[in-house]
DNA sequence: CTCGTTTTGTACCGACCAGTCCAGCCTACA
DNA sequence: TGTAGGCTGGACTGGTCGGTACAAAACGAG
């Protein structure tokens, strides 16, 4: 099923894309103010200044918005988990690094990141799906930081998968009040967060710091 | 203005109480599979098995519904917090305790809390506000727990604003996966996020467990 | 300037929304 | 057994929902 209008992003000239991109941003503030449901396509047409027609020349559909908001989310985060692993370094040193990667995304895009934590179940179908698994992908990179860390003797025994939901929550949490331009940075939360968490899970071995 | 109806829940008679309850458990399930705004009434009359003017009858309105599933987290919430200032003990005794007392309210009302996490900007008004105070008010506690900690030396120096964000994160993020009748029950969990965050905050002069 | 394509506004669709209303059932108590 | 009132179903309302159809406007290549 060539089901392709909108969907085949990559194939439009640039200056489409950026403004399906505009489209993207401008519509997560919505979607995280008031929720996806209770944003309505006129109030999306409102606030990109558009008519429903040039929007759904943009978006292909409300869900395909929502999808878009996701991807950008995951895109970014996954990017930085990439780059930490390139880095290379102890497990400890990794999940700092995670850690950093993670809350600077969450700092620069609050809105998609609240509409991310929030509007996940409202997608459907191969969306779903495809969400579902680059989450996961992700969960299970922090698990084997842990579990290296653990077998290196770093890290004391511990239960990877119940450690690592308590670094995600941790982290994740952040997104109800990590904002641009407000007294915390994301390396100011972050460096904390890994000095307790990193405490937290040492071995006997290692001294702190 | 005496808008009494539905809302002077106390001044009706148990059964009525009961069956009130009833609705807002379902549908607490309704909301939090489906979202508020995507759950319909006539969804939540099937579910009920009613129709619009007997859920109406004991609703009010669906933010009603709403509020009182809001209400119910928080009523169990808050008396888990009173229970641990009675019991009294140290800084880190406090905080295990509180861990123990929210994880269980999570396990035990894992619908309730989904929807209270996800759905408290459905609230408007007078409810909002109320809905705000409380959930501060505990918020407060557990800084001011950390900042006994601190004061006492039992706790390192930390910004005891940014800690609670962390340590509330870490338990409250569970609502994702915290279930009754699945392999973890509530203090499987508390009990490692305790080591992990007092570990981690512990000031240099005590030592582990 | 011409012509094909992309972009845009708008009228419109059926479905469903939250909420109201009210006639009558059912039950508790006399 | 009579009857008052709590309780109930369901028709109904005005409004909004997400989405479509389509023609005009804007644009770009020749």
């Amino acid at each position: 099923m060539p089901r392709a209008d909108a969907s085949d992003v990559s194939r439009r000239n640039p200056k489409w894309q950026a403004r399906r991109e505009a489209i993207v941003d401008t519509s997560a503030r919505l979607f995280a103010r008031q929720g996806y449901h209770a944003t309505g396509l006129n109030e999306l047409c409102e606030a990109n200044d558009l008519g429903k027609g040039a929007l759904y020349h943009y978006i292909g559909s409300k869900e395909g918005l929502l999808a878009a908001i996701h991807d950008r989310v995951m895109d970014e985060v996954m990017r930085g988990a990439e780059r930490v692993a390139d880095a290379g370094g102890s497990p400890s040193a990794q999940l700092e690094m995670l850690g950093d990667e993670l809350l600077d995304v969450i700092h620069r895009y609050p809105d998609h990141v609240w509409v991310f934590l929030h509007e996940f179940r409202a997608l459907t179908g191969e969306r779903a799906a495809t969400f579902r698994e680059r989450r996961q992908d992700y969960e299970r990179r922090v698990e084997a930081v842990l579990r290296a860390g653990v077998a290196s003797g770093e890290f004391r025994e511990l239960d990877p998968w119940l450690t690592a939901r308590a670094w995600l929550g941790m982290h994740n949490y952040t997104y109800l009040w990590l904002r641009p331009g407000q007294r915390l940075t994301a390396r100011d939360v972050a460096k904390p967060f890994a000095e307790i968490f990193i405490r937290g899970i040492q071995g006997t071995a290692q001294g702190a710091e």
